[in-house]
DNA sequence: GCAAAAGTGTTCCAGGTACACCCATGC
DNA sequence: GCATGGGTGTACCTGGAACACTTTTGC
């Protein structure tokens, strides 16, 4: 038996898909590009695209966001999601696609790269959204389901706001990905409980509209929250 | 433009590899294989193998886990747990691995099948076991640390029990998992007050040793807790 | 009886909820 | 002044930690 014989055997196509979310217009928005080419040609999906012979997934990743976004990996939350591989996922063979979830403040216009006639921000809710192709309906959900529940116990929150912040932005953020609203002067009491959760910019408050101006903030080091923020 | 130029490029070699724990010798144990063949020939590995063409990836993990254990899926929890795809992991070329986290009750001996030089369970514990070949360090570290979680807010400490157990052994496999003593009154009322954690079966319990017999019980319906059952 | 494990009761306290109330600003 | 959002204070309550105490078995 000569090592000849253990010849590797390259049985899948691997991709890497990315829900990138943020929170745009008072609601949680997702980025979706229309398909140029086949197959669901002209339907929507999450963005994605083949992992390079020389990147880990993770690299492959934070290309495509860099690559649809403009938005460079460390300004913004990118992490593993799941890995999905149904044998007909893709009418194309067996595609392989580790999913990647990335929070992001709303700054940039998505641009429509070489495989998208177009690419854009849409609402989470299904109801005001187009379906979307392959399985990617199962890959948002779980997306969405990995945000609603990291905001619990980890600072993730501050990933969808620039700097600074008020509080209220910071509230904004909960109230929007958990649809559901929150007792504003608990949600202070407990988030500047939270030693390194935020740290005050000092800053005072831009006037906008009615109202005492509210203290600006800036995020603090830690990453998990002790005690958690949990959902009503 | 036709669609042969769509034609699909395999850029990898998908596999499963296993993190499958058990509770031995009052240890958290994990299952290895000594590798049979180059690479890393003669070290310990987790189990795993190739995707199948026509085997989604649970199915993948289902299949080497009868393979390895002679234990069928229902009766182990499995799930996923993350994949790791660095370029470099396997010497063999790329080769992106889903991992799955398996948690069973101690009763099958595992048997070496083809690619195995020998089986067996180890302690987790890095100074009380060999070195892994691979990754499979970081993707064990992953795995425990994954199952240490998931006994805080769900009824998975139950997969590490056969039936009927008593709330002794249930508390025990969490002093075993978290590696911290629990105080035994407090962790009794929290299990019977969360509906559908346990339920009694009546039966008494057998008197192995001094002291008074334990009531006996079995799993219940409930998969989530709540309040959860928190790490010291 | 004594030791050991099962099981019950009780006290104390941290953290959450709800809500009243004051503060600073625009109009 | 009035409306609005920012920010503070407080009373109530739930759930967890600690620990005393009783029950049932083996020896």
């Amino acid at each position: 038996v000569t090592a000849e014989a253990d010849e590797l055997v390259l049985n899948a196509a691997v991709t890497t898909d990315l829900v990138v979310l943020t929170i745009a217009s008072g609601a949680l928005q997702v980025l979706l590009v229309k398909r140029a080419r086949p197959p669901f040609r002209g339907r929507w999906a999450l963005p994605g695209g083949f992992v390079l012979p020389n990147e880990d997934l993770a690299g492959a990743a934070a290309r495509e966001l860099r690559e649809e976004t403009g938005m460079v990996a460390p300004s913004a939350h990118l992490e593993q999601l799941a890995s999905y591989g149904a044998p007909k996922r893709d009418p194309r063979g067996r595609i392989v696609t580790v999913a990647y979830l990335a929070l992001m403040a709303d700054l940039p216009e998505p641009v429509a790269d070489t495989d998208a006639a177009d690419a854009g921000w849409h609402p989470v809710d299904v109801d005001a959204r187009p379906r979307l192709a392959f399985d990617h309906e199962t890959i948002l959900g779980d997306g969405v389901e990995r945000a609603r529940a990291k905001l619990e116990y980890s600072s993730l929150a501050a990933s969808f706001l620039t700097e600074p912040f008020t509080l209220s932005d910071l509230r904004r953020v909960y109230e929007i990905v958990w649809g559901s609203e929150l007792e504003a002067s608990n949600f202070r009491r407990k988030v500047l409980a939270t030693e390194g959760f935020v740290v005050p910019t000092g800053g005072s408050a831009p006037a906008e509209g009615r109202g005492r101006p509210a203290a600006l903030y800036r995020r603090g080091e830690a990453v998990h929250l002790n005690p958690p923020i949990l959902r009503p």
